[in-house]
DNA sequence: TTGAAAGCGCTAACAG
DNA sequence: CTGTTAGCGCTTTCAA
């Protein structure tokens, strides 16, 4: 009966009814996870490196989107912050055998990521937030690459001549996509990419700020940045240097966070759906342990260019 | 031996380590649970009014404070957001008997939280971050009305006149302590409280921007936001009316969060210890669960005034 | 110090 | 359609 079962008369399903309300019985969920080996719990990784960044709003709406779709499903969510990189074998074990959990969804792996590699090989179900790592994976993200590349073609369209870009750091996909956006779109407008104009960031307001006053020395009229924390911090070395946004020098940012409005001006960027990403990789992962979609399994979610005030109107033509 | 006894000897104990070792055996948590009744995991809730803000960093850092705490223990930590209002009662039962959990965190709980009165009525272990709600409950905080208190005499000394506060909701207790305390100051320095000059917000930027506009028409000199966020956009309303921080008005904020040294001036602000605030509410919570602490437990941490550039040095006397 | 046995609360299979 | 039973993998107790 508790199961909802087909097989039962309707006198019976009541009586039980009434008596598991009156007792205030529940189920036993260890009893039930032993026999029936399901934990009905997925669980969140975000890696070690990802902690510097977690402070980032993109973990939080990240987690609302998971959370909804997790919650819509009756299933519950554990959630595991990496620690320390020496710590990750013991890590590993504890998420994946004590950890009393269906699947994983990984939030944000770097490349190589041990986890991910041991995940694959003991063939335990998981969803990536991220490029495919290997051919078996799981993933859900946006297209990075185009996203990228129709932000600076945007700053190419308005006449900037020297754009550069804050990007992210390496040994993440997201970044490296984004930086290849960067270099397809000059490419593919005709221009050289400079090396000098690309500069390290790791995703944090004093990255963008310390990018850009490096930038300006080398005199770039726009810049691409690849988060809008970074871009946030751009403007602000922009404007300690006395010079204007975008009259002097145009920025478009990525991911469209609350504070792309709150900035002033507010931040030209490209929108990703990080919600609905969440949603996704979870949605993706229940559906794979149901046996209702089969692996590998990839979706890509559309971004969209979001025009406000950081790269000015139409100026000079080449 | 895998429950290190002490009654085996050193040989049985090395033969059994290397067969597991070889085997890759790992204890089954469910079977494990079903028997002793403990499931070695945590709760951590945040309730539903709470998501609005939950993109601010406050929240990503207490759980860094949380999980660092609770991996350090060996145990695990569930995650539950709370969703629309309507679905509590279902939310209620969900947490605590499919949630296989020891003991909850409630990270953010509204006066009257029905969360709250089921617990305390269910008897079920839990450590709320705020005001103990009865007399039961135990309780993680920093003392909100004393580090508000401090935050607008820092005001008073500086001779400021007309002062204003940004409040958060008034159904949080947060919220409430940091009015006292702003209330208290005055007070105590002679002065009276006008109520014009208390405007009420949601610790939302916008809330704060919408808020100083308020206050701008009233003529404050100076206004404590009862948190950075509030203050950001307080500091934004007041550059967008052209006039200048700390010359014309003074800004002093509450969390000491990354953004306090973004802004331009940076941030005077109330540092509280939100990382620790989540560790030790971890810790409470493993110890009251393992007996090794009775409750009620009370735990008040420090809180510290930051002096930055939101309110000038000393200027008037009265 | 070690081995055997009971039982935690459930689901699934099967007999009535 | 309903009632009974075996067994999930562990801890705990008790006997050897």
């Amino acid at each position: 009966v508790i199961n909802n079962q087909p097989n039962v008369s309707e006198a019976t399903r009541q009586k039980v009814v009434d008596v598991v309300k009156r007792e205030g019985y529940f189920p036993n969920p260890a009893a039930r996870i032993l026999v029936t080996q399901r934990t009905q719990v997925l669980g969140l990784v975000i890696s070690q490196f990802a902690t510097e960044v977690f402070a980032d709003p993109y973990f939080p709406t990240l987690f609302q989107g998971i959370s909804r779709t997790v919650n819509r499903h009756d299933y519950a969510l554990m959630l595991w912050l990496g620690e320390s990189l020496e710590e990750e074998d013991r890590f590993y074990d504890r998420i994946r055998h004590i950890g009393l959990i269906d699947g994983i969804i990984v939030a944000s792996a770097v490349d190589d990521d041990l986890l991910i590699d041991r995940l694959t090989k003991d063939n335990f179900p998981f969803v990536l937030i991220g490029l495919p790592p290997n051919d078996e994976a799981n993933t859900v993200d946006v297209d990075n690459i185009h996203a990228a590349r129709v932000a600076v073609e945007h700053l190419i369209s308005l006449g900037y001549q020297r754009i550069g870009t804050i990007a992210g750091k390496r040994n993440l996909s997201h970044s490296r996509c984004r930086l290849d956006g960067y270099c397809e779109a000059l490419r593919a407008a005709g221009r050289s990419v400079e090396t000098d104009l690309i500069v390290d960031g790791n995703f944090l307001e004093s990255s963008g700020y310390a990018g850009m006053t490096t930038l300006l020395q080398r005199e770039v009229d726009a810049v691409f940045c690849a988060n809008d924390g970074m871009a946030a911090g751009a403007l602000r070395a922009v404007h300690e240097h006395g010079l204007r946004v975008p009259d002097d020098v145009a920025i478009v940012g990525f991911d469209d966070l609350p504070l792309a409005t709150m900035v002033e001006p507010p931040l030209t960027t490209i929108r990703q759906p990080i919600q609905k990403l969440g949603g996704m990789a979870a949605e993706v992962l229940i559906n794979l342990l149901e046996g209702k979609l089969s692996a590998p399994y990839r979706a890509v979610l559309p971004t969209e260019l979001v025009i406000r005030g950081t790269c000015g109107a139409v100026r000079r033509t080449a």
